[in-house]
DNA sequence: GTCTATAAATCGATAGAC
DNA sequence: GTCTATCGATTTATAGAC
C-alpha cells in the first residue's frame, strides 16, 4: 500500500469515531456537522468520507459496537447464587455505564435517528442483554431468594436505574465509584425482595 | 383588537406548543425545522414567529412549562406517615409522566440544547422537585420506618427507575396503569428497606 | 395573524488535484 | 489519505403585502 504524503489512517479512523461520539453524545446526532466532527479529529470535511459512506453509517456504528462491546463484557455465571449474580450484574453495569458514558447516553438518545433496520438490530442487542438480567432474577425467584411481582418490568426498572448514574457522576465527586456500586447493590438487592 | 382576515390565534398558539412538543419528542431538537412545525400546526414557517421569538425560545418554553406543571401538580403532606406519602410519590410520578411523556422525554434529552441561562432555570426547578421526594426519604429514615444509606443517590435512583416506564409502556399493552404503579411501588418499598 | 418571497448561512456529500 | 472547491438542498429568521 502507497503510502501517501499527510497520511494518518491510523489515527484518523479510531479519533473519529471517538470525536464523533463524544459530539453526538455532547449535542445531539442531528446537531452536529460533519465539518464540526472533522475539525475535532483535525481533517478537512472531506476527509471523513473515506471512513464512513454517511453520517448515518457513522451513528449506527457508533450504537452497534457499543452494544456488541457490552454484551461482550458481561459474563455470567447461570450456576452461581442468583443473589450473588444479581450483584455481580449492577457493578458491572455502573462500571461498563461510567466508563463509557457517551456510548449509553448516545444508545438511549439517538435510536430515533436510526433508519428502521438499522434500529431494529440496535433493539435486538439491546433485548438479548435485558434477557440476561431477567434470566437472573427469574432463577433467584425459582430459589426463592427473590421476591418479585414481574420479572420483565423489575428488568426494566434496575436498568433504568442503575444507567442514571451516567446523568449525574462526575470524576472526583463526594462518592467513590466502589461506594456507589455499594449503595446502588444495596437498592437493588431491596427492590427484588432479599 | 381588530379581527384579521385567516386569524386562527386562540388555536394556533397552543397547536403550536403541542405540535413542536410532539415533533421534539419524536426527532429531538435539531432534527425537527420550523417549517416542519408550521405543516403540523397548519400554517407557513413565517407564521410562528408571531408566537415566538425564536426555536430555541420554544423549547425552553416546554421545557419550563413542564415543570413548572410538575411542580404545581404535586402535593404532599408533610405530617402523614413517610411511607405513604412515597406511595402516593410513586404513583403521581409514573401518573404524571405516563400523561405527559413527550414531555418527560425532551426535559431528559434536550436539556443539552439550551442556553446556559436557560438550562440553569430548567436544573432549579428539577432540584426542586428531587428536593420533595428527598424529605420524604429523610422523614422515613427519621422516623424508623425506611432504611437508606444515601438519601440523595436513593432519590435520584427512584426518579429515574420511575421515569423509565415512558420508554417502553404503550397505551393498551400487556399491564394497565394501575398495576405498573403496583409494581413500582413494590420495587420502591423494597429499595428502601421497608 | 398569516401569507409569499427572500436573505444569509450552513448543511451533507462529491469531484478532482496532489 | 487528505486537501480545496463546490453543488444543490435546506435551514432560521426577516420584510413587506394583505
Amino acid at each position: 500500500m502507497a503510502r501517501t504524503q499527510g497520511s494518518r489512517a491510523e489515527i484518523t479512523g479510531p479519533l473519529l469515531r471517538d470525536e464523533a461520539r463524544r459530539l453526538f453524545a455532547r449535542q445531539g446526532y442531528a446537531a452536529v456537522s460533519m465539518r464540526q466532527i472533522a475539525a475535532a479529529v483535525g481533517v478537512q470535511a472531506g476527509a471523513l468520507y473515506a471512513y464512513t459512506t454517511d453520517k448515518q453509517a457513522l451513528l449506527f456504528d457508533l450504537l452497534e459496537t457499543h452494544m456488541q462491546d457490552l454484551l461482550a463484557a458481561w459474563r455470567d455465571d447461570p450456576l452461581a447464587d442468583p443473589l450473588a449474580r444479581l450483584h455481580r450484574f449492577v457493578d458491572f453495569h455502573i462500571g461498563f455505564s461510567l466508563d463509557h458514558p457517551d456510548a449509553v447516553f448516545l444508545s438511549y438518545m439517538e435510536l430515533r435517528n436510526l433508519s428502521p433496520d438499522n434500529f431494529a438490530r440496535i433493539a435486538d442487542l439491546r433485548g438479548r442483554y435485558e434477557a440476561a438480567l431477567e434470566d437472573i432474577l427469574r432463577d433467584g425467584v425459582a430459589a426463592g431468594t427473590m421476591r418479585i411481582e414481574d420479572a420483565k418490568l423489575t428488568t426494566l426498572a434496575l436498568i433504568a436505574m442503575l444507567t442514571g448514574v451516567t446523568n449525574w457522576y462526575r470524576e472526583g465527586g463526594r462518592l467513590d465509584r466502589a461506594r456507589i456500586m455499594q449503595i446502588y447493590w444495596g437498592l437493588a438487592r431491596g427492590a427484588v425482595g432479599a
